[in-house]
RNA sequence: GCGCCAGUAGCUCAGUGGAUAGAGUGCUUGCCUCCGGAGCAAGAUGUCACAGGUUCAAAUCCUGUCUGGCGCGCCA
């Protein structure tokens, strides 16, 4: 840090809060009232960084908004990050001074490093369930939401210094095991099952549906089969294990090829000896009753029409039930400050439910969040893997990694086969990440193999090569990551100083991206940084030119690689050195 | 029928009650003697679904209508 030059108050340098804590001193020292103290953004087209709008004042004051504006600015002495407000109709406008603020951004970028855009290490810890597949069931692009979205919000939230705990809740129980164990005793083969499992399986349980037409009476033997599972019995259990085992073999070959990871993988069975406690609870409470043979948890009192179903007419468990066990294990276990459950909204009610059902027993309903996304549909329609209506993840994946080879030897890549073979990897599945957070989770999506795997405008390649530039420029000056902040004397080119407040915005929209579970974000700022890069890197020469300015764009390239470096990883990009 | 979500440029989408509503893509046009052109620059394109209301101020909040998606008891 340069000399403690800058007014703070919190242990962060981050230069944008600095600067807004510098123009709310200053505000309240013109004597505006903390209540009053509303600082916004202004609009791109204003020539200034921070803005205060004398709407409110106006009221209370009953003077035009554009006096007060002027007689706040008139109050104001110069800070040290911020020049003289000036009122500008009814806003006191307030801009940058742009050296010491973007000594201030390099010193903090130098300091922290790895760390920029991020927090002190907390004693929080976050539980996020995701990805969640179906044992003997291929993994869809429907799963590719889920599986990233998740993953990249653990390593958001380890960014900011949360102990952060991934759980894949895998669908390995419920009903279709029993119809699955009917299906492999009656179709199963033992040669196919041991060369392509989850293709055999999905073959019989496809053929379990179409059977089940005609004859309804396999429904009936299916469930009958999963209340043998859940009583224990020997057969049925071998075979699940198998099932189970032989899928998730397959699965994680991609969970490994698109960098997911999981500290737990507890399927729901998990909780099959778990349940009976929460139920138990549930019934002392007087919070349970039966209907029409089956138990359930009325809500409407609580406001939610539905009521949960606890336990179905044979007494076999259902989701909502488990669900539950989990929660409560969870808190129990790990005690978190947050649970995060990073599934479709297609599920929205049923978390209302369980989550109001936890609040009726006692636990803090502000300790589960339920992080929807929309659905991923094909242009044909809905996906249906029963009806042969999907595109299977590992074909995206093949897709997008044969893209990109394709694309690095038009533009002759100089390297090995296995060198092409892995960047060609590293391009293909990040393009396909990238798709999912680039914006917010909200929205369904009709799924499209070119704007999938799309390497323009907004887009991983385009992250990624900038990134490559970045390296090369750094490779070529012979400069390993080295920052000085006083170069911010000589970057005053206005890409230069465009650049430079971009990096500093990073940390706050970091904080922001946790805060509404939007990894977006996070891929709004590494891509304005890098769109900030582009127009830097055109018009101002670094290795060519002549020092002062060599050494200073260095440095200027060196953090904004560290930066860019530091998005990537929340994100999951992958980062290679040439391309 | 009820509930939830959405409707902003041709397409995919940003947008905190405040200033001239922005990106990407697509289209038109420039830019490789120069650190990698998967790039940069410029241009055209808007009834913010519609109708009321609240407010000094509405794409943003409220009500209603229309359109689309999803959900609503023994699947997850």
């Amino acid at each position: 840090m340069s000399k403690g030059r800058t007014p703070m108050t919190s242990n962060s340098c981050y230069p944008l809060d600095a600067l807004r804590e510098e123009v709310s001193a200053q505000l309240r020292a013109a004597g505006i009232k903390e209540e009053d103290l509303r600082i916004e953004y202004p609009p791109p087209g204003i020539d200034a960084a921070l803005a205060f709008p004398c709407f409110r004042l106006s009221q209370k004051e009953k003077k035009a908004p554009a006096l007060i504006a002027q007689e706040i600015a008139e109050k104001i002495k110069i800070g040290v990050l911020g020049l003289l407000p000036v009122a500008q109709g009814p806003y006191v406008n307030f801009s940058i001074n742009p050296e010491p603020y973007d000594r201030l951004t390099l010193a903090c970028i130098d300091e922290k490093g790895a760390h920029y855009g991020g927090e002190e290490k907390n004693e929080k810890t976050i539980i996020i369930e995701y990805s969640s597949p179906n044992i003997a069931k291929p993994m869809s692009v429907g799963h590719l939401r889920t599986t990233i979205i998740g993953q990249v919000l653990k390593q958001l939230f380890r960014f900011l210094g949360y102990r952060a705990i991934g759980i894949n809740h895998l669908g390995d129980w419920g009903t279709q095991f029993g119809k699955l164990i009917v299906a492999f005793r009656k179709w199963g083969d033992e040669e196919r099952l041991q060369e392509a499992p989850i293709n055999e399986l999905l073959r019989i349980y496809v053929l379990f549906h179409q059977e089940a037409e005609k004859d309804p009476s396999l429904e009936e033997e299916g469930r009958k089969a999963f209340n043998d599972l859940e009583k224990g019995d020997a057969g049925a259990q071998k075979l699940w294990e198998r099932f189970r085992n032989l899928t998730l073999d397959e699965i994680d070959r991609i969970y490994q090829a698109m960098g997911v990871d999981f500290e737990h993988v507890t399927g729901e069975s998990f909780y099959e000896d778990k349940m009976q406690k929460v139920i138990d609870a549930i019934q002392a409470k007087g919070l349970s009753e039966e209907s029409e043979g089956a138990q359930i948890v009325p809500l409407k009192e609580h406001g939610i029409k539905q009521p949960l179903l606890l336990k179905k007419r044979d007494g076999s468990s259902l989701y909502a039930t488990r669900d539950l066990a989990a929660a409560v294990y969870r808190v129990e276990t790990f005690h978190p400050a947050k649970i995060l459950y990073v599934v479709g909204s297609e599920q929205k009610l049923h978390f209302q439910q369980f989550f109001k059902v936890l609040e009726l027993l006692g636990y803090d309903p502000g300790l589960f969040v339920h992080v929807d996304f929309g659905l991923v549909n094909l242009p044909e329609g809905k996906m249906s893997t029963r009806e042969g209506r999907v595109i299977f993840l590992e074909s995206l994946i093949d897709e997008a990694t044969t893209r990109a080879k394709q694309r690095l030897v038009e533009r002759e890549f100089q390297g090995t086969p296995e060198e092409l073979d892995q960047l060609a990897r590293m391009v293909g599945i990040s393009a396909i990440k990238y798709r999912d957070i680039y914006q917010p989770r909200n929205r369904s999506i009709t799924f499209d193999w070119d704007e999938m795997l799309s390497t323009e405008g907004n887009s991983s390649v385009y992250i990624q090569y900038a990134l490559v530039r970045m390296k090369g420029i750094l490779r070529k000056g012979e400069v390993e990551a080295f920052i000085d902040p006083e170069a911010a004397k000589i970057l005053v080119s206005p890409q230069e100083i465009a650049l430079i407040r971009e990096l500093s915005r990073f940390p706050e929209k970091v904080r922001l991206a946790a805060k509404e579970y939007e990894p977006f974000h996070v891929a709004d700022s590494v891509y304005e940084i890098c769109q900030a890069f582009s127009r830097f890197y055109k018009e101002n020469p670094v290795l060519i030119a002549s020092e002062p300015q060599r050494s200073a764009r260095l440095t200027l390239v060196s953090a904004t690689a560290r930066v860019l470096e530091n998005g990537m990883d929340i994100l999951g990009i992958a980062k290679p050195e040439k391309m």
